[in-house]
DNA sequence: AATTCGGGGTT
DNA sequence: AACCCAGAATT
């Protein structure tokens, strides 16, 4: 049966009234339903992006004490952007959503455009966040369609396309503009969004309390727990790696700012390289160091720890090492900073996990 | 269309 | 461990 067809048979103006009157009455108290500053709706929306709500709630409270406006963030220096981002990933995001800001502060007077074509323009803004940010903000019948709302929208007109395919989000944009409660997008979209954070949750939907049931095709057919179809994707490859924090005689600390695209761009880190598998001897790191760094270094027998760190698509096995730097540093991107200082750069978690292991070494 | 990009909570 | 999350850019 076609999209289509399931929309007729279904009564959307009754739907709407039974999820937005729920949304009014169950919606989470969040720190961004409370601005109508679309700026700051903006910011929010970049970063829910593939991050739960509860990660973000604190930094987004301090991203906005530090940058309140889009003139506050156009004119930001990078590096306390990116120290603002810290821990919170994908950090192409921020890097986008500046360029974003400094486009809409010079080109469109600072406003926020609230025409569809203009928004989807800028950078870090794709189909979603146009979406939601339109609505939401401006009030527009734009669809939103994110994870949970493919995943509602599956179960609600028992849609097995596979979720994982790009191809099948226009089915769900499709849906989403048919069943639009045009009198209020805004509560639409989030509604759809909270009903699956909340009720129609990827293992095991909370059916009996959900306030769409009577509408809903997966439960009437019993198959709401098969949907949706999402295919899975392959597992990670591991990558063995050598860090070492390397000291000076007085006491400073050798860092490295990542290069400026590809994974962690422009995040700070230890001086570390892959090695060629894992149970290295340390002298075989020692020279593969000297060789990446052009430096002289004397690294301690003992591995101080090792760390695993997971992300989307890889795995980081580091073993971690200190060291003496017993020569000048020329490479670029390179910086000797003092112990005290460390802290006030931006570094990856791993990297971060590896400074608090080694600060801990000192008392 | 497939891959790259983080990190943490759930199950 | 595998899955998922208020996805977008790049290849």
């Amino acid at each position: 049966m076609s999209e289509k067809s399931k929309l007729q048979k279904m009564n959307i103006t009754k739907f709407q009234h039974d999820l937005v009157s729920w949304y009014e009455i169950e919606k989470r108290d969040l720190p961004w339903r409370r601005e109508r500053d679309p700026y700051k709706i903006w910011v929010s929306e970049i970063m829910l992006q593939q991050t739960r709500v509860d990660t973000v709630i604190p930094f987004f409270n301090r991203f906005m004490d530090q940058f309140p406006t889009i003139d506050s963030l156009a004119s930001a220096d990078e590096e306390s952007v990116l120290k603002a981002w810290e821990g919170l990933g994908y950090y192409s995001r921020i890097r986008n959503l500046q360029s974003a800001v400094k486009e809409v502060a010079e080109n469109y007077d600072g406003i926020v455009p609230a025409d569809k074509k203009e928004f989807l323009s800028l950078k870090g803004v794709g189909p979603y966040t146009g979406g939601a940010v339109l609505s939401i903000a401006y009030g527009l019948p734009e669809p939103a369609v994110d994870g949970n709302v493919m995943r509602v929208i599956s179960r609600l007109l028992s849609i097995w396309d596979d979720i994982a395919k790009p191809s099948s989000r226009k089915i769900f944009e499709y849906t989403v503009g048919e069943l639009m409660y045009k009198e209020d997008p805004s509560s639409f979209n989030q509604a759809l969004m909270e009903l699956g954070a909340i009720i129609c949750t990827p293992t095991s939907p909370s059916c009996l309390l959900c306030p769409v049931q009577n509408h809903c095709m997966a439960f009437e057919e019993g198959v709401q727990r098969e949907l949706p179809v999402k295919t899975k994707k392959k597992s990670d490859k591991k990558v063995s790696i050598g860090a070492v924090v390397l000291s000076t005689n007085d006491g400073r600390v050798l860092i490295e700012k990542r290069p400026q695209s590809g994974l962690l761009a422009n995040l700070w880190q230890f001086p570390n390289v892959e090695m060629p598998s894992a149970m290295n001897p340390r002298h075989v790191l020692e020279s593969l160091i000297e060789k990446e760094y052009g430096i002289k270094a004397k690294i301690n027998m003992d591995k101080v720890t090792n760390i695993t760190h997971a992300f989307s698509h890889l795995t980081w096995e580091i073993d971690v090492y200190t060291g003496v730097l017993e020569s000048n540093i020329t490479k670029e991107r390179t910086k000797l900073v003092e112990k005290e200082e460390v802290e006030s750069f931006a570094f990856s978690v791993s990297h971060q996990k590896i400074w608090k292991h080694v600060k801990g070494l000192d008392q």
